[in-house]
DNA sequence: TCTGGGGTCCTAGGACCC
DNA sequence: TCTGGGGTCCTAGGACCC
C-alpha cells in the first residue's frame, strides 16, 4: 500500500493570510496563547530569521522594522480551516487519519511512480483551490518515510510540493545515507544520543541494523523505527480514533496572580472548560488535578508548584461539581506569597459516561438527571451564543487572570467569508482525535 | 517588563500477591 | 555476613510530537 502525509505549509500563518488577502506577500507571524511565543511563520517571516518558538519580546523589534503582520492565535478559526482541508483530502484517499490540526496520513492502493506524482499534485491543487491553503505531500510505503518525504518536499523547491520516496531500495538507501537519524519522526535528543553511542548516525544506518539488536538499546520504539525506515509498516492508518485518556485545560496569566480568590476563579474556569471537552466526547472523569506554577523563566524568583488531586466518586462530567471540588481543595492547595504564572486543570481516569460498571454497587448512571440537564442547557446556550455566554459564578466576574490576546484578527464580514467562519456541517472526516495545536 | 498548550506512549520501579 | 522467586498492577516520570 502506498501512503502519503499531507501537511499544511505554515498552517496558522496561511490561515491568517486566507482570511485577509491584503497579507499576500507580507511576512506573517502567529503568536501562542498569551501572545507569548512565535508558533507559526510565513515563508517571508522565516527569511527574516525569526526563529520558531522565539519569545515574542525578543523579536518584536525585528517584526516592527520589517513590517511583519503579527497575529494572536485563533484556534477556532484554524480548526474550521483544518476541517475543510481534511474534507478535501478525504475525497482523494482510500483511508485517512487526521493526525494533527494540519496533517493527515492517507492510504492508497498501489500506484506507479507516475500515477503517484499525478495524484499528489492533483490533491495539492484541489486543496489550494478549495481552501486557500497550500499542502505539501510526501509519498512512501510507511508513515515514518512519509514524514521524511514530506520534509524533503518542503526543503527542495524543485519538488514543487510533492515528493515520492524512491521505490528502488538501493536508491532509497543511498538517499537515507545523507540524512541524520535525529531528523526522523520520533527521534528526539535522548534517542539520538543513544543511537549515536551504538554507531547509528544516519537513517541508512538504522535501516541496515538488525531490528532485534536495536531493541536491546533503543527499546520497542527504536525497533519500530528501524522497520519503518526499511519500508516495513508498523503504524497503520487509524480511521477509528480511540477515546481520549486525558484532558488538560490550562493557560498562563496575562499578569501574575497573587490573590487566592483569583487563582480559585481561574481554576474553576479551567475545570468547566475541561468538563466541556469531557461532555463533547461523552466521557466522565474519575480524577481532577488542579495545579498552579510560578514563572519558570524568572530565575530571580523563588519557584513553587501547587497541586491538588481530587478523586471523583462516582466519576462525573458535571462542571459544577468539579469547580466546587476545586474550591474546597483550595485550602490545601493555596500557598501565599508567590506570583502564580500559570494554572490549569487536568482530568484523568476517563471512561465512557452513562455506562454502569457491572459488579460495582453504587455506580449507577454517572449523573443525576437534573445535573445532566443543567450541563446540557449550558452547553447548548454556549454553542448558540458563543463561549462563556453562560458560565459558573465561581469563575468570577472581573477575570483579571485572563491571558493576553491583543492581536486577534478582527473577523468582520468583509474579511471573513461566512463559509470560513462557519463551515458546512456534516463532515465525513472523523475528527474526534484532532487536537488543536500546531 | 515580556518566554504556549495541548496530547500519547513507554519504562522502571514499587506494592502487592501467592 | 546470610534472608526466594515469580507474577501482575499501578504510578511517576521521561521522551517525544505538534
Amino acid at each position: 500500500m502506498l501512503r502519503a502525509l499531507a501537511d499544511c505549509n505554515n498552517f496558522f500563518a496561511s490561515c491568517e493570510r486566507a482570511l485577509n488577502p491584503a497579507l499576500q506577500g507580507v511576512p506573517i507571524v502567529v503568536l501562542s496563547n498569551n501572545d507569548g511565543c512565535v508558533v507559526a511563520r510565513s515563508a517571508e517571516a522565516k527569511v527574516l530569521g525569526i526563529p520558531m518558538g522565539a519569545p515574542f519580546f525578543q523579536v518584536r523589534r525585528l517584526c516592527e522594522t520589517h513590517g511583519v503582520h503579527v497575529a494572536s492565535s485563533n484556534f477556532e478559526v484554524y480548526g474550521d480551516f483544518s476541517n475543510r482541508v481534511m474534507e478535501a483530502l478525504a475525497e482523494h484517499a482510500r483511508d485517512i487519519e487526521v493526525y494533527s490540526i494540519d496533517e493527515a496520513f492517507m492510504g492508497f492502493p498501489d500506484l506507479t511512480d507516475e500515477q503517484a506524482f499525478v495524484l499528489g499534485h492533483s490533491i495539492r491543487n484541489d486543496v489550494l483551490a478549495r481552501t486557500g491553503i497550500t499542502v505539501s505531500i510526501g509519498l512512501a510505503p510507511t508513515q515514518v518515510l512519509c514524514k521524511l518525504a514530506n520534509e524533503l518536499s518542503k526543503k527542495d523547491p524543485k519538488t514543487s510540493g510533492v515528493y515520492l520516496m524512491p521505490t528502488d531500495v538501493a536508491k532509497r538507501l543511498e538517499l537515507l545515507r545523507s540524512i541524520p537519524v535525529d531528523s526522523l519522526w520520533g527521534v528526539g535528543k535522548g534517542t539520538a544520543s543513544r543511537l549515536r553511542a551504538y554507531g547509528v548516525i544516519t537513517v541508512a544506518d538504522l535501516a541496515e541494523i538488525e531490528p532485534e539488536r536495536i531493541r536491546s538499546f533503543a527499546g520497542v520504539v527504536g525497533e519500530r523505527l528501524a522497520l519503518e525506515v526499511r519500508g516495513v509498516p508498523c503504524h497503520g492508518i487509524v480511521e477509528e480514533s480511540s477515546p481520549r485518556q486525558s484532558i488538560l485545560s490550562s493557560r498562563s496569566f496575562g499578569n501574575p496572580v497573587t490573590q487566592r480568590d483569583n487563582l480559585a476563579e481561574a481554576l474553576a474556569h479551567h475545570a468547566f472548560r475541561a468538563s466541556e471537552k469531557l461532555r463533547e466526547d461523552g466521557l466522565v472523569a474519575g480524577t481532577i488535578v488542579a495545579f498552579a506554577r510560578t514563572n519558570r523563566h524568572r530565575e530571580d524568583q523563588e519557584q513553587q508548584d501547587a497541586e491538588a488531586v481530587i478523586r471523583l466518586d462516582p466519576p462525573t462530567h458535571d462542571g459544577r461539581r468539579m469547580a466546587a471540588a476545586i474550591t474546597q481543595a483550595m485550602d490545601a492547595m493555596w500557598i501565599p506569597g508567590f506570583q502564580w504564572k500559570r494554572a490549569g486543570v487536568y482530568l484523568a481516569d476517563l471512561s465512557s459516561s452513562g455506562v454502569t460498571q457491572p459488579g460495582l454497587p453504587g455506580l449507577g448512571p454517572a449523573e443525576p438527571v437534573q445535573r445532566r440537564k443543567l450541563m446540557e442547557v449550558m452547553d447548548a446556550l454556549n454553542a448558540e451564543h458563543g463561549k462563556d455566554a453562560v458560565r459558573l459564578a465561581s469563575t468570577g466576574l472581573e477575570r483579571i487572570w485572563k491571558p493576553k490576546a491583543e492581536r486577534l484578527t478582527n473577523l468582520t464580514v468583509k474579511n471573513a467569508p461566512a463559509e470560513v467562519v462557519k463551515p458546512e456541517g456534516d463532515s465525513r472526516v472523523k475528527r474526534t482525535r484532532i487536537r488543536f495545536h500546531e
